[in-house]
RNA sequence: GCACCGCUAGCUCAAUUGGCAGAGCAAGUGACUCUUAAUCACUGGGUUUCAGGUUCGAUUCCUGAGCGGUGCACCA
């Protein structure tokens, strides 16, 4: 990492020069009348405020010079004349580079184009740069080094700043809706013993103390049952997740989930509650229920209407819609015909209900835009959902389809505890060592009849923000490592 | 895991059929007291991702590797 080159050279002889002139090139505290954003609000002209950031422009005009200070929250212009600072503090803001951070002391004042601007009378080097900002105009463009060194997409790309922000504030909305419906927030393992409430190839870790094995959880979910076992009524997490599979613009191995649970509820009454809170996250974060997704040149790609009420369908309806009135009543035979001429590839050795669910995803989900809830989903597709009153071959669940993706799976959630056995039975196969019996335990001590659901925050920040990767909303996404 | 594509200065991008590797920004020097992608003049800056090969000559063609992107596969 010992990269030296005309660049660095330069800025650490302006680093030495600093410390030759008693200036530490990295400072100490400062005091500031607020972030950058804050300086703005405060801005009255005449008025005397203290600012810090990165120095992102240099405007050098000889004896005056421009600049702009920026952080995280906005950017703010300052302004240095030679003969307001004196000759000592002249030649030392000679030695300032863009991207070092300064702190300032300056009167507002207004230029003659209008612009706020901060007349510096005093300033501290509080961090020297040694290494250059990207370019000024374009910003960081390269992919990678924006998911390596977000640091410098965040100094540099505006586009950037503002979906994380917006991420931020979809994390918060989220808890604060929660909890103003009465839910509580817990805290449940992320190291299990066993990784239960999901299917996903879990990651490994050992515990050196106990000499066992442990996974990092899949979900949360079998715990956050275990509370309401506990008594709680409505509880919810919103945390990671950690899968052992593929990486791809819509999964990363560690993703983010709001998982919650309400007991005596069902799954309608969850899609009630899903549905208002995506609602509150767009009209109060996004400002529109009408979210806009565009390409790089800024044209609009797509519009999402999450106007409520969103459609409600049953699968089975769905998947007429597009394979005829009368797929369930084809044979098998004809079916895969039939996919065959839908354009859709199915494997030899695809059970049926697994032929229809792929015309669901690639016919129905891959393009549905606008919110549906899908309803009276197969038993086989969601194991651990209650069984419908009338037709037990099907589940009593939602799952939750915007743009073109799964957001949120919602159950009314099996409190059976035989049949919950004879389920991860049936799913575990012969590896039985998957089963959760502390967790049947907790069953058999009686659980509500409970509403439970799963929200991939990753994905919901994707819809709302227009972020065509999960990269681009996960501030570090899992690269593999540089080598050499 | 498979397929296709990409990798050139700190950053953003050029380089015709294989023929001296260029520009803008950033940097350095100089000019300029209201600029805001400031402007003007001059200057420096390269192991073309890496390792081989073909060739008089490779950023360019071939083989392999690394990393990334997209799609497929995987994924309740």
């Amino acid at each position: 990492m010992e990269e030296e080159n005309e660049l660095i050279a330069l800025r650490r002889q302006k680093m030495d020069a600093l410390r030759a002139r008693g200036v530490a090139p990295f400072g100490q505290s400062f005091e500031t009348s607020g972030s950058v954003a804050e300086v703005r609000e405060k801005f009255s002209e005449g008025t005397p405020l203290r600012a810090a950031g990165r120095i992102t422009a240099h405007r050098d005009m000889g004896k005056s010079h421009f600049l702009d200070l920026r952080d995280a929250t906005g950017r703010i212009q300052i302004y240095a004349q030679a003969k307001e600072l004196g000759p000592e503090a002249t030649e030392i803001f000679g030695l300032l580079d863009l991207g070092d951070f300064i702190g300032v002391e300056g009167t507002c004042f207004l230029t003659k184009t209008g612009e706020p601007t901060l007349k510096v009378h005093r300033f501290e080097v509080l961090a020297k740069t040694l290494r250059p900002l990207p370019e000024k105009w374009h910003g960081l463009t390269d992919v990678e080094a924006c998911y390596r060194q977000r640091y410098l997409d965040l100094v540099t790309n505006e586009r950037s700043r503002e979906v994380f922000a917006n991420r931020i504030a979809i994390v918060r909305e989220t808890r604060r809706f929660m909890e103003s419906r009465g839910f509580v927030e817990v805290e449940t393992p992320m190291l299990q013993t066993v990784a239960g409430g999901a299917a996903a190839e879990p990651f490994r870790t050992h515990h050196k103390a106990l000499g066992i094995d442990l996974y990092l959880r899949i979900a949360p979910e079998l715990y956050l049952k275990r509370l309401l076992v506990g008594g709680f009524n409505k509880v919810f997490e919103v945390n990671r997740n950690f899968r052992n599979e593929g990486i791809s613009r819509r999964h990363n191995p560690e993703f983010t989930m709001l998982e919650a649970y309400w007991a005596y509820a069902n799954f309608e009454k969850i899609a009630d509650l899903v549905e208002e809170l995506i609602c509150h996250l767009a009209a109060t974060i996004i400002g529109s229920l009408q979210i806009e997704h565009h390409d790089a040149e800024g044209k609009v790609t797509r519009t999402i209407n999450l106007t409520p009420p969103w459609r409600r369908a049953r699968y089975r309806d769905l998947v007429c819609e597009v394979a005829g009135a009368d797929w369930f009543g084809l044979t098998s035979e004809e079916r895969r015909a039939q996919a065959h001429l839908l354009g859709i590839e199915i494997q030899p050795q695809m059970a049926d209900y697994e032929v229809t669910q792929h015309i669901f995803e690639k016919l129905v989900e891959e393009k549905t835009y606008d919110p549906v809830f899908v309803t009276h989903c197969p038993k086989e597709l969601v194991p651990l959902a209650k069984q419908n009153a009338e037709d037990d071959s099907l589940v009593d669940v939602f799952e939750l389809i915007i743009n073109g993706q799964e957001i949120a799976p919602g159950y009314t959630e099996l409190n059976d505890p035989f049949v919950q056995r004879q389920r991860l039975l049936e799913q575990a196969g012969e590896e039985t060592q998957k089963i959760d019996e502390d967790f049947l335990l907790a069953l058999e001590h009686g659980m509500p009849p409970a509403g439970g659901v799963g929200i991939g925050i990753d994905r919901l920040t994707m819809l709302l923000t227009g972020a065509e990767s999960i990269r681009d909303v996960i501030l570090f996404p899992l690269l593999k490592p540089k080598q050499g």
